[in-house]
DNA sequence: AGGCAATCTAGTCAATGTAAAGATCGATCT
DNA sequence: AGATCGATCTTTACATTGACTAGATTGCCT
């Protein structure tokens, strides 16, 4: 018995739920997430959403396994390491509501099968692409590499999307550019 | 007309409230306090931590505050730039609370003037670190070593508290200890 | 045509954040 | 000592939220 013209059925609620909390989380973060909130902007009822995602945290584990997706998707065109390298700080910049989620475990349900294998995409992509490094870069220690190439990326990227770097980053257009200006360096003697 | 012993005054509720913020951010994440919750594990009413913090933003920025506190305190007595990057490490993995809360800027108040200080404390060492560098290590742009150094601690850092590096921590025993195992290659060559 | 599963609505309950107004205490001043 | 003032805490109240349940509607499949 609804007054409207709007249609039982939404159509494609959970697209529009999760672009909805896209919007949320890049502006206010994901504790601004409200399932009501995103039920209103969707001109559905408040407990539609839970059909679809359960839970909040079913939510975010969606934006967290989409993320990853499209990460990998991503990562997976990349030519080097550099490159790899370059590619995770633009996504998380081009990303920020995807990829605050995608490391924040207590916001999310531990073992869904899709975010572990979006996880396992893009953790096999970075593997390979230290693989791929030359012998003189590599280095004695794959893993080791391995651990410096992703935390180098994660940090400037997560140092980033918090604000902690505007002021160094004020001058400059493109952040990632100068995440590649000295990851250039790093990784000469990471081989070493 | 308090029943039991307690007295009207708790002696040191700020304090109290903030330890027990501290175990529930250590165990479930800063979205899961609730001001109501911790009023009640310190044995007061439910608007009394109001009084000290004034928002649940408000307790969060004075954790960040402390954070940014502790973590100055150590870094200042750091040797040498590796030093104080193990320094940074061993920080986060042991004041995993204070830490997560310190770069999340949408649970703070943006402009507490304590927080902001603590930080420039922070900010100030890692510089220091950076000039005090020897010529042949901090390469022509001190500014870009000072993102490089910072972004693979506080990657590293992040990474591991977010539990993305627990199958590749396993066998260690001190993570820190790994951390300085690459970073320490990394600078040789970030000074070049 | 009929039935079935997916999708959505409506109603409800406990918990929370926040605000306002009053009670209690302790320190300081005279 | 006694009064006063500010800080600390309680009580009450209200709007919002997450989560659960039962029932309504729809599209699809046979």
């Amino acid at each position: 018995m609804t007054d409207d013209d709007r249609p039982y059925h939404h159509g494609n609620l959970r697209r529009a739920v999760l672009d909805a909390a896209l919007d949320v989380i890049a502006a206010q973060g994901p504790g601004a997430v409200s399932l009501r909130d995103l039920a209103r902007r969707a001109g559905v009822s408040h407990a539609a959403p839970a059909h679809h995602f359960k839970d909040r945290a079913g939510l975010l584990t969606a934006v967290a396994a989409e993320g990853n997706a499209l990460l990998a998707e991503s990562l997976e065109a990349a030519a080097d390491l550099e490159d790899l390298g370059v590619r995770y700080v633009r996504f998380a910049l081009a990303h920020p509501a995807h990829f605050q989620v995608m490391y924040q475990p207590h916001l999310l349900h531990p073992d869904a099968p899709d975010l572990a294998a979006a996880r396992d995409r893009v953790d096999r992509t970075l593997r390979a692409a230290i693989a791929a490094l030359p012998d003189s870069d590599r280095g004695p220690d794959p893993e080791r590499a391995r651990l410096a190439a992703w935390s180098a990326a994660h940090g400037f990227a997560t140092l980033a999307l918090s604000g902690s770097l505007d002021a160094s980053l004020a001058g400059h257009d493109d952040p990632a550019e100068v995440f590649r200006s000295f990851t250039h360096l790093m990784f000469n003697s990471a081989a070493r």
